[in-house]
Parts: C-alpha cells; structure tokens; sequence
DNA sequence: TGGGCGTTCTTGGGATAGCATGGGACGGCA
DNA sequence: TGCCGTCCCATGCTATCCCAAGAACGCCCA
C-alpha cells in the first residue's frame, strides 16, 4: 500500500487543478490503480483525506464486519462512500479539485498536501497552519514524547498477539 | 458488481426523466444487464434504493438462506421485491422516475443520486440535506472517526480469521 | 569549491470530446 | 383518434486531453 510523507503546498489554477506532490505520485505508482486517488470530506476537519484504490478496499471490507453497528454503517456509507470521489490525474500528474470538496476545505489558490502514511489530507495551507498551532499545544500540555508511545505500543502488542506495524 | 460512490445531483425535466450520473453507468455498463436498473422505495428512508441485476442475484440468494427467519423474509418480499420496477435506460443514458416513485420520495426538480458501493439512493436534494445533518451530528456527537474504524476492524479480522492488511 | 548543465517538477493555456439537458417526432396502446 | 411513452436529434456547458514553457533542484565538471 501507498505510503504519503511530507508536506507539500502547491497551487490551484484557474480550473480547479493541482499537482499531487511526486512523492506521492511515486508511492501511488506501485499501487492497483496509480493514476486514481479517493477524495473526501473529512469527518473531524475542515479538509480533505485522500486515498489510493487499495486503502478504499480495505475500508470496505471493513464495512462487511458484522461487528459494526448499523448506524455506523450508515453513517460511513453516507459520509464516505457517499461522498467520495475519485480523481484521476492527467498525464502531468495534476487532479482536478472537485468544487464541493475545494469549498468544504475552503481552499482557493493553493493546497496543503500532508502525508498522514496510508492516507493524505488536504488542506487550506492558513487553516492547517492554525491546526497544527492547536495540535501542538496539545503535545506540550499532554506531555505527550516519541518514545513514550512506542514503548506503550509493543508493550500492548505483546500482549495480545505479538504482531506490530 | 458495480460500485457506485460520490453524490451527483441531476434536473428532473417535464417528463419525469432524469440523467444517470456518467459514473454509475460506468458501473452498470459491466453488470449481466447494463441498461437496467432496479429501483425501490426504501425501508429506512424518504428515498429510493437502486441496484443492478447482479446485486439482486444476491439479494435474491440470500432469502432462501433458512437461517433468515419468516418474518423478515415476508418483509423483504413484499416491500422490496413486491414494490421493485426495472427501469430501462435510452440512448442518452436516462431513466424515466415511475411516478410512485417519485412521489415517495418527493422527487419534483432535481434528484440526488449518492453512491453507496454497491447500491445507490435517490433522494430529493433538500431532504438529502437534512438527513445529511442529523447524520452528522451523530458523528461529532460519538466521536467517530475513520482509522478507529479500520484499525478495530482490522484486529477483529485479525482476532478472528488471523487476516491482517 | 564554485559554476554550468541537465533533468524533473510545477504551472499555464488552448483544443476537444463527453455529458447533462431540452424539445420534437414517431409509434403503440387505450 | 387521442394520449402517453419511447426514440431521435440538437445544444450549451464542463471536464479532459494535449502541448508548451518557467523555475527549482541536483549533478557533474572544472
């Protein structure tokens, strides 16, 4: 699967398009459908995540679980699926912002691409500024480190089935 | 089987006939019946369901399973099979809303298609609208958010069957 | 260590094809 | 014979494809 890294703020013409970062491209290249990523509102923010055909298959297949309650189902088929859209390139590596999904993230002249590993998000490069203003309060407040969460990590993995990432 | 995403919202004109969105007939161009699709009021909602006929091959299956109890199997049959209407395409790839239908729903203008994997529903775009609220007003109010879905997904998979991605 | 060269990436604009939509004509059924 | 449904044709708009060039970067060579 596609692994996204980085940041990159690139611009958005006057037809709505954008170049996706090469980096991404390269990642998105070794996947089952290179030159077609997923769009979609996020549900948490004001801006856009991002997928490749694979991420979307597990996703799904997610959805099949009969753990999941039915609302929830709902809610994702309406949200997700519902919402998604999925955008192929053209042959300079730009995609086409669809309007609803530019408007939803409030991004006009250029775009936030974030690397998130499996997934990207998309953002108003000014509005992701003031999240991550806010996302780093957090840090320092929780006194959240590194190490901390990877020593938690194996920890929790060695107890239930050994497996990590 | 056709995969239907995204929401597209079409004009309905005087007589009652109404675009399929280019995508989903990307979709149904693949079934065992390309220019038929089935359409239902649904249980749940103030809208339609759609499918192809290889969605309903399934359907259709699943009934005679004798796990499903008789009840639900008398539902089933009276309210989506007893109310189903296949409906054919022309060339321009649009399909005529049966009144009834389209009454139920309430359907006059403009209807909104919204993809659901392997289904899709039409709605009539303001009540889409507010449904589309409540829906996500339940998000914010469970917290939901999608990697917490995928990851408790992917370790019930994993407790399960041993399957990870 | 500095400068020059080449490549890759990003960005821009015009042409073209596809799609959504509207109206009219023909044929079938009542 | 009248009405309704289906088919066919026409059109404006939008999105897609194609071609082109500027800029930044890294690499190589002196």
């Amino acid at each position: 699967m596609a692994v996204f890294l980085s940041t990159y703020v690139n611009k958005v013409d006057r037809k709505g398009r954008v170049s996706i970062p090469a980096q991404f491209r390269q990642s998105l290249a070794k996947t089952s459908a290179p030159s077609t990523v997923y769009l979609w509102p996020s549900l948490n923010h004001q801006a856009l995540e991002g997928a490749d055909q694979d991420y979307l298959d597990v996703l799904s297949e997610s959805l099949e679980s009969p753990d999941l309650d039915a609302d929830e189902r709902d809610m994702i088929e309406t949200f997700i699926f519902g919402k998604l859209i999925p955008v192929s390139s053209d042959a300079e590596g730009r995609i086409v912002l669809p309007k609803e999904l530019a408007e939803f993230a409030g991004i006009t002249e250029e775009a936030a691409f974030i690397g998130r590993r499996k997934t990207f998000q998309v953002w108003e490069p000014e509005a992701l500024k003031a999240h991550e203003a806010v996302l780093r309060e957090q840090v320092v407040r929780k006194d959240i480190s590194l190490s901390q969460i990877v020593a938690k990590a194996s920890r929790g993995a060695a107890g239930r089935s050994g497996e990590g990432a």
